[in-house]
DNA sequence: GTGGTCTAGACCACT
DNA sequence: GTGGTCTAGACCACC
């Protein structure tokens, strides 16, 4: 998973996105320590100031906790984690199926659609 | 629908999008005509050049064409334009199952989120 | 109330506290529209983004909103803002009460010395 | 009780407030000697001058004395450290009063908080 | 070397 | 003129 930034949103929030991806999806395990800010900054090629605002919101999330000195952990409660892409899921299914609407395709054809889908 | 349009894809494919998008789901009737150019032009705030672009590419794939001192049409040909429905359904249905997939979900709980959806 | 910024906490959690006092002792009222964030800048001598720091934390806590190109409002969510009161007050209770504590001064001696005091 | 000196009050007045602490409650007993200057400044991380600074103040007010080439002791005079802790505990109400004035809470309420806090 | 904070200055979208 | 975002660069406390 590259960061392929795109212009339109506010970075930050799509720095907070992958980053909640990376959590969700376990690449960065419960409780265990995620690179430093300046290191995500430069792996993403942003202005450490943006990684910290992204880091920041994510901490108020409650998916992550820093240590002073010591560097930023995953939290360690699996529980909040698996609510957190419960949510982005949901969040996906929604702007899915609003997109779906906007095309006039009912509940059925996209059941369909998904099964004859050779994606997954 | 408004247009709404993103400053980091090219402009033209967004208006060819939405025009498509206005086709597919009937608001462009088949065989009926549709708006000049510079009235596009103007509602969606761009170049005429700009939304000519995406005109010329909605002729080129057969769901308009253009009558000369007459205007433009949409095609009568109803199963072409059921097929770029389709098309453009499909398109929705992979890219979301690829975000999906990113968050390592599988296919049946993906049906579950839908069915649970209030959407639609 | 002057801004009277100290050095050894974080400015823009100290601009936070006065804006949220602002918000509960009524200077600012519910619904109402607050300064813009540069004017509040240099009324409190800081960086524009200091008190956009701060002024994010505080929607964040739901007492005030901003509406693009228009200004920030205090939330009209009365009861909120009275329950945001009385955390303030409780905070300060609490560290009040850790400092006595620290004198070994009993909560009977305490009221005494409050009834006692002139102020108010 | 450690010394979390602040950087934004003179730090002699910080260790003259801590060596009162330790004296009105008793951690430094009446009639008894208090560590060395050398070590309480070790202790405390400051400049010997600086700490020797606090001492002195603190015999102006008569809390300690000290004794030619034998050292420093607490007074005997125990009315007067208990009037000592007084004025402090005075000082703590005032100000605490004086930031509930500013979120324009009664005394009457001020109470109620008081007795509902679980501290103490 | 870690996270955290702050400034200065710029640009954007919207109206 | 409004809020919002971003960069560059600096300094701090802590270990």
């Amino acid at each position: 998973m590259a960061w392929n930034l795109s212009s339109d949103r506010p970075i930050y929030i799509q720095l907070l996105e992958g980053l909640k991806r990376r959590i969700v999806t376990g690449e960065y395990k419960a409780g265990s320590q995620i690179p430093p800010v300046r290191e995500l900054a430069v792996e993403a090629g942003v202005n450490p100031n943006t990684m910290q605002k992204a880091l920041l919101q994510l901490e108020g999330e409650g998916l992550v906790y820093s240590v002073r000195t010591s560097g930023r952990f995953v939290t360690d409660n699996t529980a909040h984690i698996e609510n957190a892409k419960k949510e982005m899921a949901k969040a996906n299914v929604n702007a899915f199926l609003n997109s779906m609407a906007e095309l006039a395709i009912t509940k059925d054809e996209i059941m369909k659609l998904i099964e004859e889908s050779e994606i997954k």
